[in-house]
DNA sequence: GGCGGCAGTGAATACGTTTGCAGCCGCGTG
DNA sequence: CACGCGGCTGCAAACGTATTCACTGCCGCC
């Protein structure tokens, strides 16, 4: 049985299949009461219209692709930060019309190559991979280049990028843990050029200890990327030096589930021996005990910002 | 600047479109020479098939949907768990050369119209939908709906189901309970028709129990969905009821999470006091303290196995 | 020498839609 | 009356590809 076309319901409701087309789209153009009656029809035979034939004839696509970094872990599992923001950004294209192509290959110029000119999608987002700034300058060039980065925002850097306000996330977190009366804080995170989001929290952190005419001390930080693993490893390495600390600012949450953790099994409990902040409000923080103090990163509004300003390019 | 086709191509390569299309398939038709260097002046010009064109013509489509429910609490968040899932579909779809489309949308009829109606994807995958039998019957009925979902697997039923061995793994929790000692094992988790993997779960947690001589309590039940939240309120029941157990066999990570908590604020620390197994392995409970004992879903091979089962129909 | 078959290629068509253009009708205006 | 104009509709041409069919050499075989 042969799919059901426009031009089907174009004889059933007795116009041309021209006309079809441009009611069901609520062109202007057609008379309204011609506009309900071919919609009716359509609805009444459960038409809808081909997308690829609607694609290849409009040379556009209502549909966003995201391509979401894995961890390359023995887990290899998304970090669950972009759980929520995959999660909002699906909401927010689906509440403007358009489809969400998810893929979590490793990013490459093949990959965006495929993408771009098999136009599978009409922009691309990248979670994940703020520390490519390099990589997507490159892409970001091409020609007609539709993507758009979620990490952190540099003026003047070429391409597009969302991403929230690291450093004020840093300073909040640290502010909070000064304002508790911590004097001696950690910071555990990678600051180097690999995780710029993270650069931009440490220099949250310092900015809040400087008002505090506090100096960050080397001896308080110890690098580690986001994992949880990693994040115990780093606390294990803080704890082997021997110096003093009352309080922690974990650059994201993964690392404070880690450090927590670390602590823990050190004799450390958290919150009564050392206290502990976060970065991210991932679920899983809700459920630890005691709950984790976190800087929440409002995902919700991100998708928003991120779909609306992909579709404005 | 138009878009380069495969008429371009087929132009620099001297050779007809025809011939173009067929060498970047691979296609026995022409000869390996020809096909290398078409394959190369493509590759060289970063060509690559238009996908709507391809679409609408071969009236195929690499793509599969798929629709994953949201929790419509407060936080309408994804079930950790299906976000594993997801993962390893969408791993699954790319080895076999599909793309994913993801939906946040409720399920309806008008939804699942559309993604048939506009073949937008060759086939759906539903996530979380387990309890929606009567539906999914209904249009599983529809003509050549190619539809999966995630769920527990009843013989005879209409429509196309992949899911684990929940009644084994119920059995399996209940079983590493009793080995540890325990006698008096409480279940918390939703058995009305409305959780029919939870259902199949406490089958297995009754089978063990018989086993072992021993036969379920109503009092050491409790009723909840799968949400930390509520898994704490019924841990709360349990508590309140003053009836004696030691160890509690959680329908999935979600509630064990919230039933921790609230054991832990009743003073009842885990696992010294009281015992707690989950269900999923779900990530978040590696970085609980300590460890929670979970019933591994193994998500890659369920990811496999329902996108080949998919791509069969 | 004729003939069938095979390997490789090209010409041409169809997929279902969007859209530019032209046409029709009825009305008001010069 | 002629003419233009606005509102509505239909005709037909793309969009870029997969695929059927026909064609060309070429070989082997009766």
């Amino acid at each position: 049985m042969p799919r059901i076309t426009s031009l089907d319901i174009a004889k059933l409701a007795g116009v041309s299949q021209a006309t079809v087309s441009r009611a069901l789209r609520d062109s202007p153009l057609v008379r309204s009461e011609t506009r309900l009656r071919v919609q009716r029809i359509a609805r009444e035979h459960s038409y809808s219209v081909d997308s690829a034939a609607r694609n290849l004839r409009s040379r556009r696509n209502r549909t966003i692709a995201m391509l979401v970094r894995e961890e390359s872990g023995m887990d290899s599992a998304i970090n669950p930060f972009f759980t929520s923001l995959l999660a909002s950004i699906t909401r927010a294209a689906a509440a403007n019309g358009y489809d969400v192509l998810l893929s979590l290959q490793q990013l490459s110029e093949d990959w965006v190559a495929d993408y771009q000119a098999s136009n599978k999608a009409a922009g691309i987002v990248l979670l994940g991979y703020g520390d490519y700034r390099d990589y997507i300058r490159k892409i970001a060039l091409l020609d007609g280049a539709r993507i758009l980065t979620w990490g952190p925002v540099v003026a003047g850097q070429p391409g597009h990028f969302v991403g929230c306000d690291n450093r004020r996330g840093g300073y909040l977190a640290t502010r909070h843990l000064l304002d508790l009366g911590h004097r001696r804080i950690a910071f555990l995170g990678d600051i180097s050029d690999d995780c710029p989001e993270f650069q931009d929290r440490y220099r949250g952190h310092v900015d809040a200890l400087a008002e505090a005419d506090l100096v960050p001390m080397d001896a308080l930080r110890a690098a580690t990327p986001a994992s949880a693993h990693e994040g115990a490893l780093a606390a294990g390495t803080l704890l082997r030096r021997d110096v003093h600390f009352s309080a922690t600012f974990c650059a994201s949450d993964l690392i404070a589930l880690g450090a927590v953790r670390a602590f823990g099994e050190a004799g450390l409990p958290v919150p009564e021996a050392v206290s502990v902040v976060g970065f991210d409000d991932i679920p899983a923080v809700a459920h630890t005990t005691p709950a984790l103090t976190t800087i929440r990163q409002d995902t919700d509004l991100a998708g928003a910002a991120i779909v609306s300003t992909l579709l404005r390019l």
